[in-house]
DNA sequence: ATGGTAGGTCTCCTA
């Protein structure tokens, strides 16, 4: 069977409800996973997702920061969370599908302007996730799954619109890089997303910031669809979309996709 | 070198 999911980090889920109905009805994802839901799991606008054909969630949230959702229109059951770092946020959750993969829904840490945890101790936190992910993997290494999520790291120099400029800014640091790599080695993960697009400039992010980010397109790719090899042997279809970010109140955020044959 | 925008919440934190 074939099973198309997209990953999205979507700021604030209430008050993007629109868009993210617009995705689903122009791409028909089975399975959306989104990160910076920005909401209480009780107050996320689960009635409409399920009038637009997504009956199913499993989410965690908090106020005002963070939080994740798995919609789906297949039947997925909670495969529970693990709250790393142990601070209670709401930055990952799992689902598990009827034929048994489990599919991660994950929001890394930012990490703050500063890439150094002596200053910043926010980019420490961010370290001290990915090093908790990778020693999470390792102890069981995982099969028939799926990671997906803004992980909030540009690995390779053409996942960014400058690799020179970017190596002391966070999200690009070979400190980042290394501990990412580390994480994807200890779960043995493909990256989907590059497996299939092996060539060329792809980003998934682009700042509020910029004054026209389309034109000056400095952009990251942040988000990202992992496989284990019993799955990715059967991976394709990958694609962003850049031009959601150009909807109307966008996420600074582009969806990602990859379809699956389970 | 700097500041630029956006969202949630309650005055400033986070991205």
């Amino acid at each position: 069977m074939a099973v198309t999911i997209a990953t999205w980090n979507i700021n604030s889920v209430r008050l993007r409800e629109p868009i993210v109905l617009d995705l689903l009805r122009d791409e028909a994802p089975d399975i959306l996973c989104l990160q910076e839901t920005k909401s209480p799991v009780d107050k996320i606008p689960v009635e409409g997702f399920a009038e637009a054909g997504y009956p199913y969630m499993v989410a965690r949230g908090q106020k005002g920061y963070n939080g994740v959702a798995i919609l789906s229109r297949l039947p997925i059951e909670d495969a529970g969370q693990r709250d790393f770092c142990a601070k209670g946020d709401a930055r990952h959750v799992a689902a598990r599908l009827a034929d048994g993969t489990v599919i991660h829904n994950f929001y890394v840490p930012a990490g703050g302007d500063e890439p150094d945890r002596e200053r910043n101790e926010k980019f420490g936190h961010k370290l001290d996730f990915l090093t908790e992910m990778r020693d999470w993997f390792h102890g069981g290494k995982p099969e028939r799954a799926i990671m997906v999520g803004d992980l909030n790291i540009a690995p390779r120099e053409d996942d960014v619109w400058d690799h020179k400029k970017l190596l002391k800014v966070v999200s690009h640091t070979p400190i980042e890089v290394e501990q990412l790599a580390q994480v994807q080695d200890s779960g043995a993960w493909v990256d989907i997303t590059r497996a299939d697009i092996p060539e060329g400039k792809l980003y998934s992010w682009w700042s509020y910031r910029a004054r026209d980010w389309d034109a000056a397109d400095k952009g990251r790719r942040l988000d990202h669809i992992w496989a284990t090899p019993d799955l990715a042997s059967g991976a394709g279809g990958s694609r962003i979309l850049r031009a959601c970010r150009g909807w109307e109140k966008p996420s600074d955020h582009a969806p990602v996709l990859a379809s699956f044959d389970l």
